[in-house]
DNA sequence: GCGGATCAC
DNA sequence: TATGGTGATCCGC
């Protein structure tokens, strides 16, 4: 008889070992295979993934099939229409930007390792018995990698050491790193925690400009070639912020008197003890630790370099790079040489050519496993590939796919970095041990309810459309969405709809039971909140009662009985709602929320995100492995950069640079029906310009609804809102509730209009360029 | 507009 | 024993 193995049918390709990450070549994926097959087979998740298998070679098959049904005409048709689309690609190709793509190696794993010193010389990965967030390259030898079970990854490594994830930390560091990207590029684009985008083009004009001294920073003296090791005496501060400043300022130093050439020369032979400098940090008063200096040159790859050597300084960590024309390019080059390396593709059309031709798609951002199959089944595996079958890819796909496909093989992708966008969606969502009790269900939707309300609070959000996304214990996906004719944050009316949308599923499995592993809620169609203004309604609310309210609960179904589907109720009614005093949280808000890089020239799928991750639940295992951190957080924290800008580069005040660029709404013809509404209406305007492409107006009354151009239904909306009866529910509201804050109308036979235009807008900031 | 699928990190 | 969380986009209805 014959014993299953990896290399069987039943081997699924989706759930094989990825070695597409850095530091996982040359490994033996036999074996690796066979292992995580072992560990996986008969399980749930297993026969789910083989669900997605077959459903995988059925799209294949259709597809082969459509292919083969093609006419010799239709294939030339394609190649025509391939042809003429590549050259129009060809014609508006851009070689001169400078991107740059930074990505910190092995993050949560390295920051572990820093504070850990002890880690250093053990595969290690960061996560728990469920799930790892990512490992050190020691562990991807092993086969060890981020998504992986540590309970598998274990069988693949039994001496990986597991830590669990510290998230303060992670983005305490990655606020550090920003901070140095900005004064390469204040429009930095960050893709996560741990890497951005950097349009370096403007630097690199400044640079060459830039005198000598602007491009001399400390290294700490190593006593190997690998990390920095850190002295409990010594200062762990940031010496290029602590101490550089007094060392370039330094009278000794005469470097003016030194050629470019010698320079570095020069500066090794000096001898720091002879020069006044202080010896101890003057912000840990510990022992400043050796040094020496280094100058950096003008060009692209040593400004990569000194970016690159100023966040291991700061950070104790590596990063590695990209550089090349586009963004597409420059995240593949930083792949290239990690960890702890840099790599170049130059502006040059034959030197890109010759880089895609080898290059696998796998490689490019936004092919994933799945593409990789798919178009391996068209015989293309090499970015050179997509070219050779551009006939088939032009059938085969739709438009949209087909145009990424041609810009990759040309090796084209954005060459600007878009600014922040407003974030379209919220969500919170949680794994659990199954839970099938209708009451539990419900209980559970409702503390995601409330973990989401809060959530928009923060952010001063309100949606209009909620969805549940749950997963059975077979590891089915469903999501159900509503939207509702309100924007709201309530979260009894999140619940209310969501409570529904469950419902319907827990019914829909007649005679048996729903069995979950996990429940989301998601809030999408976001309108911020509209808290900054003063809106007419709220003067009526102040009037009533002392009690003003700054973020509570912002929709209000005051006036409009509607039967309308959030305010239906449930037999199954749970008492889970009483408790939920909002509680104020201290949140570690990242300032730059994730940019979208889309572009015409960017994958049509896939954007960017935060890391997740940060409530799974995860274990300790080895807590006795681990030891309290040995470096003070303030030394890390400390980031001393009025010190470090006065002598550098750029100034920047981009540290905050959510940057308030004020819009101008272009064709503003208003239709209001008097002045004085005008006015207000002009101010609350200007509160809404926080979104780029979106301008909404808020109602000047209520404050609440939103609105977009034309404004015929806003005017019909205030005219609700200042009717005689509106006020007065208000005001009878008010005295039936001791809670509720400004005041939502609901209008039910002109809806609020989702604003569905955008608007052109010109941002005041372009006009100073 | 909705739901499933894919992708990134 | 055990296979995450958040956000975005595209495709086909
Ligand atoms: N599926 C994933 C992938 C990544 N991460 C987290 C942990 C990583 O440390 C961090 C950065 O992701 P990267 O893809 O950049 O991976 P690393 O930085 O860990 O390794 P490297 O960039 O060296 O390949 O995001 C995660 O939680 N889940
Ligand atoms: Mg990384």
């Amino acid at each position: 008889m014959s014993k299953l193995t990896a290399q069987g049918s039943s081997l699924i390709s989706t759930m094989a070992i990825n070695d597409n990450k850095a530091g996982m070549e040359g490994l033996n994926k036999e074996k690796i295979n066979q292992i995580i097959f072992e560990a996986s087979k008969g399980s749930k998740f297993f026969e789910n993934e083989q669900k997605k298998e077959e459903q995988l070679n059925q799209k294949i098959l259709e597809q082969q099939i459509l292919i083969s049904s093609l006419s010799s005409a239709m294939l030339f048709h394609g190649l025509k229409e391939a042809d003429e689309l590549i050259e129009k690609l060809k014609a508006c190709q851009d070689l001169s930007h400078t991107i740059v793509h930074v990505d910190m190696d092995a993050f949560y794993a390295a920051v572990e390792m820093r504070d850990d010193p002890r880690l250093k010389d053990k595969p290690m990965a960061v996560g728990g018995m469920s799930m790892l967030s990512t490992s050190n390259y020691i562990a991807r030898k092993y086969g060890v990698r981020a998504a992986m079970p540590g309970f598998i990854a274990l069988k693949l490594c039994p001496n990986l050491v597991l830590v669990e994830p510290n998230f303060t930390k992670y983005t305490a560091v990655s606020q550090e790193i920003r901070e140095i990207f900005a004064q390469y590029d204040p429009n930095f684009s960050p893709m996560s925690l741990d890497e951005a985008y950097l349009d370096l083009t403007e630097h690199l004009i400044y640079r060459r400009g830039s005198s000598n001294l602007c491009r001399i920073f400390l290294l700490r003296l190593k006593t190997d070639n690998s990390s920095i090791v850190v002295n409990d005496l010594e200062c762990t501060c940031n010496l290029n912020a602590v101490l550089r400043p007094s060392v370039i300022n330094l009278e000794e130093l005469k470097i003016n008197s030194v050629s470019s050439e010698n320079l570095q020369e020069y500066l090794n032979s000096l001898d720091f003890s002879n020069f006044n400098l202080p010896k101890d940090c003057q912000v840990c008063n510990k022992k400043l630790p050796p040094f020496s200096l280094k100058l950096y040159d003008t060009t692209v790859e040593d400004a990569v370099l000194e970016m690159r050597n100023r966040i291991e300084q700061r950070t104790f960590l590596t990063a590695s790079a990209g550089i090349a024309p586009n963004t597409m390019l420059a995240k593949v080059c930083s792949d290239r040489n990690k960890p702890n390396g840099q790599f170049q593709i130059h502006p040059d059309v034959q030197e890109i050519e010759e880089f895609m031709k080898n290059l696998p798609i796998r490689k490019i951002s936004g092919i994933g496993k799945v593409t990789e199959k798919l178009l391996g089944s068209l015989n293309i595996s090499l970015c050179s590939d997509l070219y050779k079958q551009r006939a088939l890819l032009y059938h085969a796909f739709s438009s949209l796919t087909f145009q990424y496909f041609m810009k990759i093989t040309l090796g084209m992708g954005s060459t600007s970095l878009e600014k922040d966008e407003e974030r379209k969606s919220l969500s919170t969502e949680r794994t659990f041990a199954e839970i099938s009790d209708p009451a539990q269900l419900y209980e559970k939707c409702a503390e995601l309810c409330q973990h989401l309300a809060k959530d928009l609070n923060e952010e001063q959000l309100m949606g209009k459309t909620v969805s549940l996304k749950i997963k059975t214990i077979s590891f089915e996906i469903k999501t159900r969405s509503h939207t509702l004719q309100c924007y709201t944050n309530d979260e009894k009316i999140i619940f209310n709809a969501a409570k529904q949308l469950l419902k319907v599923e827990i019914d829909s499995v007649k005679q048996s039971l729903l069995r979950l592993r996990l429940m989301g809620v998601r809030m999408s169609k976001l309108v911020p909140q509209a808290s900054n203004q003063v809106s007419i309604v709220s003067l009526f609310h102040q009037s009533n009662r002392l009690t003003s309210t700054a973020s509570r609960t912002n929709t209000h179904n005051f006036n409009i009985q509607k039967t309308d589907f959030d305010e239906k109720d449930f037999s199954t009614s749970i008492n889970i709602l009483e408790a939920n005093d909002p509680v104020l949280e201290s949140t570690m808000t990242t300032r730059h929320s994730q940019k979208s890089l889309f572009q015409k020239t960017q994958s049509p799928q896939k954007k960017s995100i935060e890391s997740g991750m940060k409530n799974s639940i995860m274990k300790f295992v080895s807590k006795s492995e681990r030891c309290s951190d040995k470096i003070a957080n303030n030394c890390y924290v400390e980031s001393n950069i009025k010190v470090e800008n006065n002598n550098n580069l750029r100034n920047l005040d981009c540290e905050n640079s959510s940057s308030t660029s004020l819009k101008l709404q272009s064709n503003s013809k208003s239709n209001f029906s008097n002045a004085a509404m005008q006015n207000v209406s002009q101010a609350t305007l200007i509160s809404s310009v926080e979104s780029k492409q979106k301008t909404f107006i808020s109602c000047p009354v209520c404050g609440q609804q939103k609105f977009d151009w034309p404004l015929d239904q806003l005017n019909q909306h205030m005219d609700l809102c200042l009717s005689r009866k509106t006020i007065k529910t208000i005001l009878q509201d008010d005295k039936n509730s001791n809670k509720r804050g400004a005041v939502q109308v609901e209008n039910d036979d002109s809806l609020p209009s989702v604003p569905k235009r955008k608007k052109t807008q010109i941002a005041v900031d372009s006009y100073f360029k």
